[in-house]
DNA sequence: TGCCGCATTTGGAACGATCCAAGTATGGAG
DNA sequence: CTCCATACTTGGATCGTTCCAAATGCGGCA
C-alpha cells in the first residue's frame, strides 16, 4: 500500500534528484520523456516522482525556455450566452493545444478593458483573443498590451486606426450577408414594408447588419421609411418598450429584421401586448440563434452563428498565428446560416 | 513627441537599469513603489521604463517570491448561462483582488476534469474553484491536484470520501429549502397531487431538491405517487418528451415541481402539445431563474439563485481561505428565493 | 580629522526549471 | 593495452525577478 504523504514545502526537481541519487538534469530529462535516459534510471526516477508527489512548475520552465503556455481571452460580456459558448469553444481548443486559458471580462467598459489587458499581459500569454468593449480604440489596446503579443480580434472592429507594425488578425461574423438573407426571405414571403429594429448604430456589427438589410431592400426596389429604423439597447426589455414606435406613423411595417434574437424576442413581447400575434399578424427575424430562439412562441426565424464553433475557430486562428508570426494579417469572415422557423410568416393581407 | 519603438526582444529590468545607469535592484524597488528610492532617481527610472516600453514579468517575480497571482476556475459546463454568469462574478472579484483567472471547462466529463486540473495545477494557482463534473470523486480530484492547493467546491458535492488532511470548502445552493418553498407554495394554491419532474437522481443537487419536495409533501400529509417521480436529462428537449409519462396513469397530478428551469420550460412545451395550457390547466415551478424564465408564456414561478452574486461569493470565500489557510473547513449554503409568477396557478377544479 | 548616523544604492545569491558542453563508463576493435 | 565510439549522466550557467547583507556618500559633531 502506497501512501502519498502530505508535505509542507513544494517538491522540486532537486528533491527528487536527491531522493534517488541522480542529478537534476537527469530528472528533467525523464520528465520530458527524453530517449537519452537509461530505462533503469527512468523507472527509478519515475517511482521517486510519484512517491514524493512532485508537481511540475511550468512557470519556472517557461522562464528558462522563454516560452509561454497560456492564451488570454478577453470578453466584453461573459454573462451573454453567445460569448459563454464562444469561450467554451476557445478553451477546448486552447486546452487541446497544451495551453491554458487566462480569462478576463471587461463588462463593456473600455477602461476596464485596459486594466484587464494590462494585468493579463504581465503573465506573458502567447497570444490574446479579444472581443472589444464598445467604444474601445486601437490606440488604447496597443497602449495596454504593446505590440509584442499576437492579437486576434473577435466580433467587433476597433475604433481608431492601428499602427501598421501591429498586425492584428480578425474573426468576424458575416453580419451583412446574414441580414441580407433574412430580408430577402421576408421579401420572398411577400412583405414590402420591412423595418430594421434594434441595436446601437455605434457598434460596427449593427452598422453591418443594417447595411445588409438596406442592400436587400434596395435590390428589391423597396422603400425604407426612416421611422422604421429604430435603435434600442440589445436587450429584451428595451426592445419590448420600443415596439410602439414602429407603429407610430403610417405606413406601418408588416415585418421587421431585428438586430439580434434578444431584440426579436422583446419585440414579440411588445407585439403581444398590442394584441398582435407574432408569426401571424407580423413577421420578424432575429440574429444569433440563441437557445430560446427555437423554443419561443412562435419559434424564431434567425441566423445561426455557431458560437462554440466560432470559439474553436478563433483559437485555431490564433494558434496558426503563433506558429507563423510573420504571416500576413488575416481577416476571416465566418458564414452565418438562415434558419427559417414560424416567426417569418407571409403578410396577413396577401 | 514621444514614440514607443517596436522592439524584437523582451525588455527586462537589466535593460532599464542599464538604460539609466542604476542597478537592477533599484529599478525593482521603483516598480514596487518602495519609499527607499530617492525621488530624483525614481523619476529617471520611471521615464526609462516608459521609454523602453517595459512589461513586468510576473511569472519571474512569482518564482522568486514563491507566490502566485492566479486562481483556477474549473467548470462542468460554461455554455450553461448559469455557470457563465457565475464565472463572470468569480472573475470580477478575482480581478479586483489582483489575481488572474485560469479557466478550465470539463464538459461534464470526470476524465477531462482530471486532465484539466492536472494542467492547471502546474501553473501554480493560489487556489481553485471547482464545480465538479457529474460522477467526479474526491479521490480523483485529490490525485489530480494534490493536497497543497486550497479548493472551493461549488454547487455539487464530490462522490467518495475525502482524506481529512485535505480541507476543502464548499459553497452550495439551498436546494432542499428551495423546492420545499416551491412545493409549499403549490400546496397553498390548493394543489394536492404534485409531481417532482426531471433531473438525474445521481446528482447531489437533484437528490436535495427532491428531498425538499418530499419534506413539504409529508409535512402536509400528501401522498407521493411513484409514477410522478420522473427522472430526465436537465434539458428542455428531454423534458418535453417525458411529459406523457406524468399522465400515464391515474391519479394524475395537477402540478409539478421541476428540477430546474430548463426542465420546466420543456414541460411547458410538452403540456402545450397535449392541449394543456401551462399556468391555467396545470401549475409548475422551476429552479435557477434563468433569463427566459420571466419571458416565457406564462412567466415561470421559480427559485432565483443570483449566479453572479454566487460567483462573487465563491471568489471571496476562496480569498478568505488564502488569507487564513489553517481556518476550519467551511460549508456555506447560499439562500435561494421563491419568485412567484403566473405558471403556479391554482388547480382548475377548485 | 575621525567617527557616526542616515539615506540611498548595490552585487550576488536565490527561486525551479532547461540548456549545453563536458564528463564517465563500457565494450569492442586494433 | 590503448583508443574510440556509444550510451548515458552531470555541473554550472541562465531565464527575470526579489531578497539581503553590505557598501557608499554625505553632513554633522566632537
Amino acid at each position: 500500500m502506497q501512501s502519498i504523504t502530505p508535505v509542507r514545502h513544494k517538491i522540486t526537481l532537486s528533491d527528487v534528484a536527491a531522493g534517488c541519487g541522480v542529478s537534476r538534469a537527469t530528472v528533467s530529462l525523464v520528465l520530458r520523456g527524453s530517449p537519452l535516459v537509461n530505462k533503469h534510471t527512468r523507472a527509478r526516477v519515475e517511482e521517486e516522482l510519484r512517491r514524493q508527489g512532485y508537481v511540475y512548475n511550468r512557470a519556472a520552465a517557461n522562464l528558462r525556455r522563454r516560452t509561454s503556455s497560456s492564451i488570454a481571452l478577453v470578453l466584453n460580456d461573459l454573462a451573454n450566452p453567445f460569448f459563454a459558448e464562444f469561450a467554451a469553444g476557445v478553451d477546448a481548443v486552447v486546452g487541446e493545444a497544451g495551453f491554458v486559458t487566462l480569462l478576463g471580462c471587461t463588462s463593456e467598459s473600455s477602461t476596464r478593458e485596459q486594466a484587464v489587458l494590462g494585468s493579463l499581459i504581465e503573465h506573458g500569454p502567447a497570444g490574446i483573443i479579444l472581443s472589444p468593449a464598445e467604444g474601445s480604440s486601437a490606440q488604447q489596446v496597443l497602449a495596454a498590451m504593446g505590440a509584442q503579443t499576437p492579437l486576434l480580434l473577435f466580433n467587433r472592429e476597433l475604433g481608431g486606426n492601428l499602427p501598421e507594425y501591429a498586425h492584428w488578425d480578425l474573426l468576424a461574423l458575416d453580419n451583412q450577408r446574414g441580414t441580407r438573407l433574412a430580408t430577402e426571405h421576408l421579401i420572398a414571403q411577400g412583405h414590402r414594408r420591412i423595418a430594421f429594429f434594434g441595436g446601437h448604430r455605434a457598434a460596427s456589427s449593427c452598422r453591418q447588419r443594417h447595411a445588409g438589410y438596406t442592400e436587400a431592400m434596395q435590390a428589391a426596389g423597396l422603400r425604407i421609411e426612416p421611422h422604421w429604423q429604430l435603435e434600442c439597447a440589445p436587450t429584451r426589455l428595451d426592445a419590448a418598450s420600443q415596439t410602439a414606435a414602429l407603429f407610430a406613423a403610417a405606413p406601418m411595417p408588416t415585418a421587421a429584421v431585428c438586430y439580434n434574437d434578444a431584440v426579436a424576442l422583446g419585440l414579440m413581447l411588445g407585439l403581444s401586448q398590442r394584441g398582435l400575434q407574432p408569426g401571424r399578424d407580423f413577421a420578424l427575424t432575429g440574429f444569433d440563434d440563441i437557445a430560446e430562439a427555437s423554443m419561443s412562441m412562435p419559434p424564431l426565424t434567425t441566423l445561426t452563428t455557431a458560437p462554440l464553433a466560432r470559439g474553436r475557430q478563433a483559437a485555431e486562428l490564433l494558434l496558426q498565428r503563433l506558429r507563423d508570426p510573420t504571416a500576413l494579417t488575416r481577416h476571416t469572415i465566418a458564414p452565418v446560416q438562415l434558419v427559417v422557423r414560424a416567426s417569418s410568416c407571409p403578410p396577413p393581407t396577401v
